[in-house]
DNA sequence: TCTGGGGTCCTAGGACCC
DNA sequence: TCTGGGGTCCTAGGACCC
């Protein structure tokens, strides 16, 4: 039988490297990257890890102590990661033809039919090359299947022996790994079913390896739950998708950078957020059908709460932000109620169709070739001048009373000519 | 004062059909 | 007393991921 071998590429604590990449005097201190409106901690080095500070924590709670540790903190600063992700995906493509890019910092890579006796040795080579290359760190799992490739790489990055490369391929490393590693930190074992799990014995991922009752585990945790325990037997389940798909929803939500009363405020939010979700939907080169709409106060704060979504399905499917902001409003104007503290909204795009496959309606306004010439040449010119160069009047032109807060942005050392970094 | 954003998959259950 | 059986399609909501 002709044995899988995946292996999966992780980089260290993605956001933060990123950032030492442009200020090497971090290099010893730690650091932390925030969520939009530098709400919470997104990712953390190893230092940030040590002091205590948690995944997800919001940073004022935790704010003392960074300022007591001398913290280095960043606003997020998508654009550059996204850069920065490209290149390190690159690098890999070399090492193999078949990659999946799994998120921005993570790639599984099929490398079945190398020496099992020199993998490890091809791996810390593809380590190097990625860090040289790329001036990001990387942990990497081998083993025969992607969850335990997970469980791998999960080892390399935690024990410091490893060098951050760990192989679960000999038997005896499969062992000690599986003996190891808690349920809840198998990959697909989220809070709900660590729990379960718990409750009838099973703690660590060799007992869920070992379990015996199959079908049990089927019905209590579905068909990815038996699948994933498969993987846990070397059974390999969840192949290698080396295309990404065309996306089957399109969301767009921001937190605002402060409370929003008025409608008319609501409304730029909205028709900003429509003509992202637009953006996205013409790239991968779609319409979409329906359109829906959802928007909520603060769920932390002690006002009085409101959170209301409705959705419209668009008789002829568009790609054109024009439309979809108008219908965008009629939804928003219909679910709005005046006295609230809005501090959200959200946009999502469904029912998602391939712009040149879909049937046109009989009755509804299709787009027309100069309807796509004009968001064609919205696209460009923003593609290449910079985000909303041109934008449609309706998303506004001050964004401050709601556009989201980022105090600690780093520069856009690869994406704008005005912030490259001086030497 | 201050708490993110963007996705996918699965299942149960209702609507509907013959 | 006693009230078909089987199938498909769609959607909402839960769970999970990074």
């Amino acid at each position: 039988m002709n044995q899988k071998i995946f292996v999966l590429v992780d980089c260290n604590s993605f956001y933060c490297s990123c950032e030492r990449l442009f200020r090497p005097d971090l290099a010893n201190r730690p650091v932390g990257v925030l969520s939009n409106n530098d709400g919470c901690f997104v990712s953390r080095t190893n230092e940030l890890k040590k002091l205590g500070v948690a995944m997800g924590v919001p940073y004022f709670q935790v704010k003392e102590i960074c300022d007591k540790n001398n913290v280095a903190v960043f606003s997020a600063n998508f654009s550059l990661y996204t850069n920065i992700s490209d290149r390190v995906m690159n690098t890999l493509f070399e090492f193999a033809p078949n990659i999946e890019v799994y998120s921005v910092d993570e790639a599984f890579l099929d490398l079945t039919g190398l020496d099992e006796k020199t993998i490890e040795d091809y791996c810390r080579h593809i380590k190097d090359t990625v860090e040289r290359n790329t001036g990001i760190p990387v942990g990497i799992g081998i083993a025969r299947t992607k969850v335990l490739a997970k469980l791998a790489n999960r080892i390399a990055k935690k024990d410091e022996r490893t060098k951050g490369v760990y192989s679960v391929l000999p038997r005896a490393n499969l062992e000690y790994a599986l003996a190891r590693v808690e349920i809840g930190d198998i990959w697909g074992i989220g809070r709900q079913s660590t729990i379960k799990f718990k409750m009838i014995g099973i703690h660590k991922a060799s007992d869920l390896r070992n379990y015996k009752n199959k079908l049990f585990i089927q019905k209590q945790f579905t068909k990815i739950g038996r699948m994933i325990q498969d993987e846990l037997n070397e059974i390999s389940c969840f192949p290698l998708n080396t295309e990404a798909p065309k996306k089957k929803e399109i969301v767009c939500s921001r937190t605002f950078g402060n409370p929003v009363f008025d409608l008319a405020t609501l409304r730029e939010s909205v028709a900003s957020y429509a003509s992202l979700a637009c953006e996205k939907l013409r790239k991968q080169q779609s319409v979409c059908q329906v359109i829906e709409i959802y928007i909520r106060t603060n769920p932390f704060k002690e006002v009085p709460q409101y959170a209301r979504a409705d959705s419209a399905l668009l008789i002829s499917p568009t790609c054109d932000t024009r439309k979809i902001i108008s219908e965008a409003w009629k939804i928003l104007d219909g679910i709005f109620i005046n006295g609230f503290e809005y501090k959200k909204a959200l946009v999502k795009l469904s029912r998602i169709q391939d712009s040149n496959e879909h049937q046109n309606s009989l009755f509804g306004e299709n787009d027309t070739s100069e309807d796509l010439e004009l968001m064609k040449v919205m696209d460009r010119i923003n593609y290449r001048e910079g985000h909303e160069t041109v934008k449609i009047a309706a998303c506004g032109v001050n964004k401050e009373s709601w556009y989201m807060k980022q105090v600690h942005k780093s520069k856009r050392y690869l994406t704008g000519w005005n912030e490259l970094l001086k030497i």
